[in-house]
DNA sequence: TTAAACTGTAGACTATAGTCCACAGTCAAG
DNA sequence: CTTGACTGTGGACTATAGTCTACAGTTTAA
């Protein structure tokens, strides 16, 4: 698919995307369109972004998302290096699940405290 | 205590506190020091800039932190407003709890494919 | 009493993550 | 066969969240 499709459906402006395919987040082929090249997207793509939407909703930088999403793109690297990675990235995820837990823990209590007052 | 002594404790730079404050996430008194005044910081400030840091490792701005910690600012807003906004705040964190799990699931489905493989 | 370490303000500078604009080639419908 | 919606590039611009520098007053330990 073209671009304004893969806009249309991940509801990333297409400068957005461009962004992030020039940062090395995501690929795209080419398509021939007279003397230029138009960018042809697979619909894997799409998943793709909107793991990397998650990521950046959680606090993740688009660096170290592209750390990541490098890591199962095959032949990046040794596998023990890719399983590393991802090792990684899954220990953050979880500590950040801590940390939320603390963070509703937290709300909640103010918010009782609040209730009680009333 | 003073801007040194607080960043020491919490780890964040004078300077990021000083922007802290300016940008009214945290409130100071006055140290009266020659003719000039000096900022002086109660104990409650560690706990609100730890909150802070919390905060923004989960992918919360500075602007929403804002909104957050001014709602329990007594005198800031009628009491239904300050627990909506934490309501809110809670729903939000609910929603990135949500989002996490997601987020483990496919990285530990990942991460078992490749081992899989080994 | 003076040097080092602290405090303050103002303003320039940086990185990240886009957004916007101008200009130009492409394609499909009328 | 031209007009409107698409595509591309390059570069300027923006917001957020700081960081750094210069200059100056304050405090304290030697």
């Amino acid at each position: 698919m073209l671009i304004g499709e893969l806009s249309k459906q991940t509801g990333l402006s297409k400068d957005t995307i461009r962004f992030y395919e020039k940062n090395g987040l995501i690929r795209s082929g080419d398509r021939k369109a007279g003397s230029r090249l138009y960018r042809e997207y697979s619909a894997e793509v799409v998943e793709r972004l909107a793991m990397i939407r998650q990521g950046k909703a959680l606090g993740f930088t688009l660096n170290e998302i592209r750390e990541l999403t490098t890591a199962w793109e095959s032949g990046a690297m040794p596998r023990h290096e890719q399983v590393r990675v991802i090792q990684d990235k899954l220990t953050e995820v979880r500590q950040k699940m801590t940390r939320l837990r603390e963070m509703e823990a937290y709300l909640a209590e103010k918010l009782s405290k609040l209730e009680a007052k009333s």
